[in-house]
DNA sequence: AAGATGTGCGCAAACGTTTTCACCACCCAT
DNA sequence: ATGGGTGGTGAAAACGTTTGCGCACATCTT
């Protein structure tokens, strides 16, 4: 009967303080009064005993559980190179900081989460764009506190990267380097972040006085292997560029695959830009050079305005907003470029 | 005070169904004597309601949480191209199938994961062979239920792939391409992961009368970036081999680019097979061949182990051993020599 | 027809906490 | 001395579930 070894409650403290339960509640979470003497006595049986509070016992009094959830889309945890390892990472850590634990799960069908139902959290930190949005306006409804990574809602609490100003750098970067036929690759446009990287590459354009060229711009297959190749090979069907900015690593990294089995160089024909700087990014050939976005610092953040949520409900949403910051490897020619001065 | 909104509690779907809270737990739990017709009475009412038990009060009386804790060290999930993403992966919807949920968690620093003090759990995964070892006498004591995977240790349930029968695949797979000089690399022997895969390599040699030859292995720097590349110097300096066995992906992949820095070319002057098929893999020029580890499936096994060993604790330690898969890309060469027949 | 057996269900206790309330013993004004 | 605070503590209720026990009633046995 999966019973763990009976562990030490409330009523053993107490017995070894020689006081109440009542009395050791208190004293350990510092209400109402009790005399120094008697806390430190307390202190001492909690610490020799190395007792914790329960949490079923505590979660029942209380009415929280001091959990967190953390849901993502399972198509995102099943590429072992995901994107949302490095939030669930920043979640964990910025939670535990705080007394909290993390329950994780990537299962978004159900209209409810089985853990909200089950009341096992007190909030949600919700990663990724393919959240079902009936899911989300389902638990606003339900005034679970929540706060969405790298996806934003009306009257959301939200944690994004600022996906139109890092591919504006991105794209700012390549035009310093003297390119004027730049091209723009994503995996398909359904997906938010591709959409305003897409929008980022637009304005650098057009803040540096460069046409905007249709057929410079391609994507691949909705939400299949080697989009990015497939969309590589649309684009230089049509027409050759000098550099591409690919809206992340994955794209990045199938599109040199591409260029190369054409028979160019990278970066000396066709220079290119990622985004993300994920554990591909240093191992590609040449090496990308991408946007860093910071994966662990944006789940740190979520957690922490879920925090603030979870103590104090009513509050007008905030969108926090982080910036990325460039990377720069060999596939740009940049450092080609600087070495030869 | 962050509570959720007042969520339906056993007591409502019972004042539907017009029975008491004692015979809405039977029904629901297909327990003692119940009427078929009340029980189809108590089934609508919760329907309809949407009710699902509250974790803190089930947890209460039945002394169990139907949470399994997943644990594994920091230096991993700081990592997005983590192996253990996969794992996770596994353990998630193996547990939901069974209606167990996952609380996440990178802390091993403790002498106890709080999560198993404050009996948050009902057992634990360990993910990783570098969680603590005393960690895992300390929670053996205390008899919590315990799977390891991708690790063992005597007298403890767990999970791992296959690495010496893995690497000696890879090695043979080499051998019958022809290579007679195989090298070996790693990031450090320390890992009991590599030290097994360092294994299967000398079995491979041995079982095709090739030498072990010292100078055709090579490790990197304990625990940092750029170890594969290093190890790959290290090799080259004293030998140039036809072919290497890399430890893991990232080794591999770094190796690679440490022999084109050479002008050598792969899989032309030098073949390379990795280990793990990650993100890495059919990324890197030429693609990986590598063998395949299956992550989440281990996670999945390593679940089911657990929930049985909650269901009944005293049972004699099981190791389940997972087979790899070779899967042949371009860095081998084979693919070369069969489209040349 | 009367006991024996069985069925369906309510009552109440239990799980481990927190918290309200009441109590007692002081101390200090009056 | 008497009364009103106040500081320290215990008793008890509450949180949401499960479950052992017992009661009322129906059905079967002879």
């Amino acid at each position: 009967m999966g019973l763990l070894t009976m562990a030490v409650t409330i009523k053993d403290v107490a017995k070894r303080a020689g006081v109440t339960p009542s009395t050791v509640s208190r004293a350990l979470n510092n209400r109402g009064r009790v005399s120094p003497e008697t806390r430190e006595r307390v202190l001492r049986a909690a610490r020799e005993l190395g007792y914790r509070p329960a949490m079923a016992g505590r979660g029942l009094a209380l009415g929280r559980t001091e959990n967190l959830g953390f849901l993502t889309h399972h198509r995102h945890t099943l590429n072992p190179g995901s994107f949302y390892g490095g939030v669930l990472a920043g979640v964990d850590s910025e939670a535990r900081a705080h007394g909290f634990h993390v329950i994780f799960s990537s299962d978004t069908s159900e209209k409810l989460p089985a853990m909200v139902k089950e009341r096992r959290v007190d909030g949600l930190i919700l990663a990724g764009c393919d959240i079902p949005r009936d899911l989300i306006v389902a638990l606003k409804a339900q005034e679970v506190p929540l706060v969405l990574v790298d996806n934003h809602l009306d009257k959301v609490d939200s944690v994004i990267t600022d996906n139109v100003g890092g591919a504006r750098e991105a794209v700012t970067h390549l035009i310093r380097l003297g390119h004027r036929e730049i091209g723009f690759i994503c995996e398909w446009f359904g997906d938010l972040s591709f959409a305003e990287r897409f929008e980022g590459y637009k304005i650098a354009l057009r803040e540096h006085g460069l046409p905007y060229d249709e057929d410079l711009v391609a994507e691949g297959l909705p939400r299949e292997e080697g989009s990015g190749y497939v969309a590589m090979r649309k684009l230089l069907e049509r027409h050759i560029p000098s550099a591409i900015f690919a809206a992340n690593d994955k794209t990045a990294a199938e599109a040199i695959r591409a260029i190369k089995e054409q028979g160019l160089r990278v970066p000396e024909d066709i220079a290119v830009v990622g985004f993300d700087d994920g554990s591909l990014a240093p191992h590609t050939e040449p090496p990308l050079t991408t946007m860093r976005v910071f994966r662990e610092k944006m789940g740190a953040l979520a957690t922490r305005r879920l925090l603030e949520l979870i103590e104090e409900p009513d509050q007008p949403p905030v969108q926090i907003k982080l910036a990325t910051q460039l990377i720069v490897r060999g596939s740009c020619g940049a450092k080609r470029l600087t070495e030869r001065r």
